[in-house]
RNA sequence: GGGGGUGUGCCCGAGUGGCUAAAGGGGACGGGCUGUAAACCCGUUGGCUACGCCUACCUAGGUUCGAAUCCUAGCGCCCCCA
């Protein structure tokens, strides 16, 4: 096994903070195989990049040689984590939950060793509790603690509503981490409340109480918002190469060398040596955000992959070609097509109206050619078999 | 239990009887430009084979020639008192 200096050296990198550093280098010098706890609510079907970050820290603890204790939070998501939020989250039902959990499960495993994974429902101990446990356990904790959360005192004051149950949901996770008998839990940086009130949690019951080891949380593509499925400015684990390759050129400039740290395989010291570059403007920006993308792409996809996504992104944005595989899509052929229908036929307009105002706005072509505002009606023959394309990037062919 | 406030388009937020498909901002989409689906500038942003028609300002009724705007009841949320 690495020193455990060593090993606290790559532990805490990328990381925001280490509550409290001393106590994780403590358990590394033991020389045991730790347990890192990672918490998940099964509340949205696909996971992104964000999700991979903590993840990615996960798979560092068990290339070292320590266990993951991952916790499908299939209990907790009946609460809907607080964490961030500005309104109470929907309940999910218990279908949807086992569904989520399964996609969630096996996308995990793209990234986690299953060998080093120990996996656990917290609803296996949650679901047991009785109300005496519940009144025992609510025992320890203060409404004046629980108050001092950032997003409960913001909801507080700006006259939101907050329901009794959600103040559970920090001590069902702080449960969590007695049930398993963690070392370590990590989270994002939003997830600090949670994290330190299992290691109170554990001191309380007379545990060695977990070290909480929190990571940045990844900006999404609009460079403004933490990414996120609801904000719709995600890059999924499951998006197709060219869609992830396009998607990675969308961040903003200033998210390059945060993308790189906590997204890619890259070590520390060549993610020091691209910024600082860049920082001296002896790279290009343009240049280094597409080795981003393929390094992204090459992760989740394979080597190869990167390229190819590359020459697609080339073609479209660059050449502004249409790409090799245009959709064919089967339409009612009349003489006289009316086009606002057509585009919503063909999938690249939601209703007429909005393919209306893309006509209007110059944002339809039919073979690269721009079709002129208000043009409504044209011949079936003039479109058959040719390449529609709406804004920059959709594309069908009508046949 | 008592008192007060509030509910508008994807989101925030103006609007207190006709000039309102509803100001402004955000977001999103489109165009231009470019180094990219960055940045910046400009435009669009309820539906409908569409110079007109339909549906819309929490819900259901009502007043009125006419209501997002007034009245009644209900529902949600917030605050104060108990």
């Amino acid at each position: 096994m690495t020193a455990s200096d060593d090993q606290f050296r790559i532990i805490s990198s990328g990381a925001a903070s280490v509550t409290p550093a001393d106590a994780l280098k403590e358990k590394l010098a033991g020389g045991r195989a730790l347990r890192v706890k990672l918490g998940v609510d099964p509340t949205a079907p696909d996971l992104h990049l964000g999700h991979a970050v903590p993840l990615r820290k996960l798979r560092q603890f068990q290339d070292l040689g320590h266990t993951v204790v991952l916790i499908i939070g299939d209990f907790t998501a009946l609460i809907g984590d607080p964490s961030g939020r500005n309104t109470t989250r929907p309940p999910l039902t218990v279908e949807q939950i086992d569904e989520n959990a399964t996609t969630y499960i096996e996308q995990a495993f793209r990234i986690l060793d299953p060998d080093r994974t120990e996996l656990r429902r917290n609803s296996d101990w949650l679901g047991k509790l009785d109300f005496a446990d519940l009144l025992r356990l609510t025992s320890r904790f203060t409404v004046a603690r629980i108050l001092e959360r950032d997003d409960f005192a913001n909801r507080y004051a700006g006259q939101q509503s907050i329901s009794l149950h959600e103040f559970l949901y920090p001590v069902a996770q702080a449960y969590d981490s007695v049930a398993v008998e963690a070392d370590i839990e990590i989270g994002g940086t939003d997830q600090l409340f949670n994290l330190l009130a299992g290691r109170e949690l554990m001191e309380k019951s007379g545990m060695d109480p977990q070290v909480c080891l929190t990571l940045p949380l990844l900006e999404g593509t609009d460079g403004v918002q933490k990414m996120s499925k609801s904000y719709g400015n995600y890059i999924g684990l499951t998006d197709e190469p060219d869609d992830m390759f396009g998607k990675v050129m969308s961040i903003p400039d200033t998210l390059i060398v945060k993308y790189f740290r906590l997204c890619t395989a890259l070590s520390v010291e060549d993610v020091n040596v691209i910024e600082a570059d860049l920082d001296a403007g002896r790279s290009h920006p343009n240049l280094v955000k597409r080795r981003l993308a393929r390094e992204i792409v090459v992760l989740y996809h394979g080597s190869g992959a990167g390229e190819s996504a590359e020459a697609a992104f080339d073609r479209v944005f660059r050449e502004h070609q249409a790409p090799v595989d245009v959709p064919e899509v089967a339409v009612e052929a009349t003489p006289v097509m009316h086009l606002p229908a057509l585009l919503k036929d063909l999938g690249l307009a939601a209703t007429t109206s909005e393919a209306r105002r893309l006509i209007d706005g110059g944002g339809v072509r039919i073979d690269g050619e721009q079709v002129a505002p208000k043009t409504y009606d044209v011949p079936w023959e003039s479109v058959r078999g040719r390449i529609v394309q709406a804004g920059k990037r959709r594309f069908a062919k009508p046949v």
